[in-house]
DNA sequence: ATTGCGACTGAGAACTATTCTCAATAAGCT
DNA sequence: AGCTTATTGAGAATAGTTCTCAGTCGCAAT
């Protein structure tokens, strides 16, 4: 998806939710673009320091409402947000159990398959209505190295 | 793994990180047990209200750093703690959206080690060092329903 | 263009889950 | 039993996040 198709994707999502695509929130899209990667509100603040830190929190939560933002609960002190599966395409993450730090990653679709079947049919067996999958990976980040003990 | 033979490991662990294993970290290994789920502080301390809120999440925080229990961020405004898997064996969750409860849930064998592969391959390009990974279905409980919409 | 109205913004106050403090207590050792 | 050190409990402090509200902007109709 291009630049300006993610733009339209949001802004059709924005619409459908009755919420205008104001210049900030534009601005809080074009940072998760350019960072590429789950961030925290304070780095998107660093990024953009004419986001007002109460705005990117609103507005952050607004786009998670329409469907155009993720917002990831963190082992850390702080969550991450990234752009939403629809538009970014379905993924995994490497969580950095030492820095915090999250990277995208991507894995066959066999493998992708196999755990679908799997998790379908767990959750039938509970009586559970799944909405989607999460399969993070917890370690140590290449810049990180791991304890000594 | 026997109740006592629980009790025995988590002691083991604690000796080893040069800690006491007291009444209260019984008591709470004792309540993580009974409730057989990941279950928030509150929840803790409701069903055993000699806890005192502030050492519970005081040793809780040992417990983890001895590796007997393990801290769940969440997407609600809990944290959830569970017994750790060398205790509770491997195992997945099922995180409501609605109400924010955690089931435990179980995987097939081969479909653990198709994940494992994948992830495996996954961490090394990236030059990742694994720990652990986790795997959960999020969606609507049984007690929830899904939205209309 | 202008106007009107409701949605949005920004700065700071408020909220609340979690962590910290410290005097009192319990655990383990000799 | 006595000594030493870790642990406890109640409340204060911290900090990420949410809320408030007066001022501003976006959009649509005139």
């Amino acid at each position: 998806m291009s630049t300006s198709e993610i733009h339209e994707e949001v802004a059709r999502r924005l619409d459908q939710a009755g919420q205008r695509y104001t210049r900030g929130r534009r601005r809080l899209i074009d940072t998760l673009l350019s960072l590429g990667r789950p961030v925290t509100i304070r780095e998107i603040v660093e990024n953009e320091p004419e986001l007002a830190q109460s705005s990117a929190y609103r507005n952050l939560d607004v786009l998670q409402s329409s469907g155009a933002v993720r917002r990831l609960p963190s082992p850390g002190d702080f969550d991450h947000f990234e752009l939403s599966e629809p538009i970014l395409g379905h993924h995994h993450h490497l969580i950095c159990l030492q820095c915090g730090s999250i990277a995208d990653m991507h894995l066959p679709d066999e493998v992708e398959e196999v755990v679908d079947q799997g998790l379908a049919a767990a959750a039938h067996d509970a009586g559970f209505f799944a909405v989607q999958h999460s399969l993070d990976l917890h370690g140590y980040c290449a810049g990180c190295s791991a304890p000594a003990n």
